[in-house]
RNA sequence: CGGGCCGUAGUAUACCGGUAGUACGCAUGGUUUGGGACCAUGUAGACCGAGUUCGAUUCUCGGCGGCCCGACCA
């Protein structure tokens, strides 16, 4: 992609009407729109991050045996209200209008009713399952305070699964295959080190249910961790009795703020009792499926790492959530043989399938390089005056500022290892 | 939902009871060219409604919108 095509650009000033750090940069560089509080639209760039993400978690999503669907945005009323659920003093987020043609819709914040409910077609027998589906979908909550920027709006996009089991035994076994793919997913968006496997509470069914909790300064939950055994409790359930449960002392938990980032949670047989979800096992006899339900916040996601990975320049990406994985600045100097070779390279990277921003505008150096930063492409490619009369491109790793001239020759080689 | 602050060009801001200034952006021309250059010219603005007033962008009230704190957050 050249820059010069490319819509949207960038702006010095953040908006006055943002606080988070991660609405103001996302802003700033292009990537995002602000429609209204808590609603924001992604642009080209910020698309690309989504996607990003959504591609690692199906990816992750798919390994595990889960199947991709995607459920409607409009729900039934009488659904909701099989569960006890439509009723605004039960769920405050609810989105409602009317039909013309008289009755009521709402505009789903969640999915497990009408996905469970949609499960009564095809689960009938044991032999049907297990069924692992899932969704990404833009999940509409009406939200008494919008903040945060992306991380807290009141649109916004999640991935959404839910596990159908015959058995105990087999729904928890892929509760656990879940837990080590949620692992995985925030290890490859860069989060690893820093996102833990939270004890909590756990609603009518189970003890306890899991969230991801990554600490960040930012973050709304208060929860307790042991580094050495990668755990962590949530303030909310964090009592003498349950530490010993989870043989945890108070000497190692260490107190911090963090972001839920996700959260899973069995339901047992309850909800399928109470939409009706049965099957016949092997000898005949009718069972509740047994029910989980497996969230990631995806673009609550991208709001974390902006905030934890930006610097006082700009957006920092891990290398797999980037837009782009090279951005290629040429300075030109009004040097025509500069532009020439720039664009050489450019064709080049492209050939060999390297994604590649190409900075052609016919701007000066201090501005391309603060943009560069500002848009937070791992690799910045710079090729001037100075690179060409050495033979080679000089190479900058945006999250550390290191620079290293790399051999014009070698370097598909340099960006493919 | 309780409390607080705030709505001025595309963006960020200033002043003022007598219709608005600056910077960035954008447009044109020129000079520049490795860390957000410079000169010239141009472009573009008071959230909505009511009230007070000779006159309201300014004061008052209401509405709408935004941000923050709290509450809420399977």
């Amino acid at each position: 992609m050249r820059q010069s095509q490319l819509f949207t650009k960038t702006r010095k000033t953040a908006p006055k009407d943002e606080v988070a750090k991660n609405a103001q940069l996302l802003i700033r560089a292009g990537y995002i729109h602000k429609e209204m509080a808590g609603v924001y639209a992604y642009l080209p760039l910020g698309l690309r991050v989504v996607e990003n993400i959504k591609r690692i978690v199906r990816e992750e999503m798919n390994a595990i045996g889960g199947q991709e669907l995607i459920m409607t945005a409009l729900q039934r009323k009488e659904l909701w209200e099989t569960t006890d659920r439509w009723d605004d003093e039960k769920v405050d987020v609810w989105f409602k209008s009317a039909l013309k043609s008289g009755g009521e819709v709402g505009f789903g914040w969640s999915h497990e009713e009408p996905i469970t409910d949609m499960m009564k077609n095809f689960l009938s027998s044991y032999r049907d399952m297990p069924a692992y589906v899932y969704q990404f979908q833009t999940k509409l909550r009406n939200e008494l305070r919008a903040k945060s920027g992306i991380m807290r709006g009141r649109e916004f996009v999640m991935k959404d699964m839910y596990s159908y089991a015959s058995s105990d035994e087999m729904h928890q076994k892929f509760y656990d295959a879940t837990i080590e793919a949620y692992h995985r997913v925030f290890a490859r968006a860069g989060l690893g080190d820093r996102t833990y496997t939270t004890f909590a509470s756990g609603g009518a069914f189970t003890q306890f249910s899991h969230e991801f909790q990554t600490i960040s300064e930012v973050g709304e939950d208060t929860i307790y961790v042991s580094k050495d055994k990668k755990l962590a409790v949530n303030k909310e359930v964090l009592t003498d009795e349950v530490l010993a449960q989870l043989n945890l002392s108070r000497d190692e938990l260490e107190e911090v703020a963090a972001v839920e980032v996700g959260n899973i949670f069995s339901f047992g047989g309850m909800k399928s009792e109470q939409l009706g979800l049965y099957f016949k096992d092997e000898t005949g006899a009718s069972k509740p499926v047994v029910l989980g339900s497996y969230g990631i916040g995806i673009t609550r996601l991208m709001g974390v790492v902006v905030e934890i990975f930006a610097d006082d320049k700009g957006l920092v990406w891990p290398k797999e959530l980037a837009p782009f994985a090279v951005h290629l600045v040429s300075v030109t100097s009004g040097n025509e043989q500069v532009t020439k070779e720039a664009d050489r390279l450019y064709d080049q990277l492209r050939e060999a399938g390297v994604e590649v921003l190409y900075d052609d505008r016919d701007t000066r150096a201090g501005e391309k390089f603060a943009d560069s930063d500002l848009l937070g492409i791992p690799l910045r490619l710079v090729v001037s005056e100075k690179t060409m009369a050495e033979g080679a491109v000089e190479v900058v790793e945006r999250a550390t500022g290191s620079s290293k001239l790399v051999p014009e020759s070698g370097i598909l080689e340099f960006l493919q290892k």
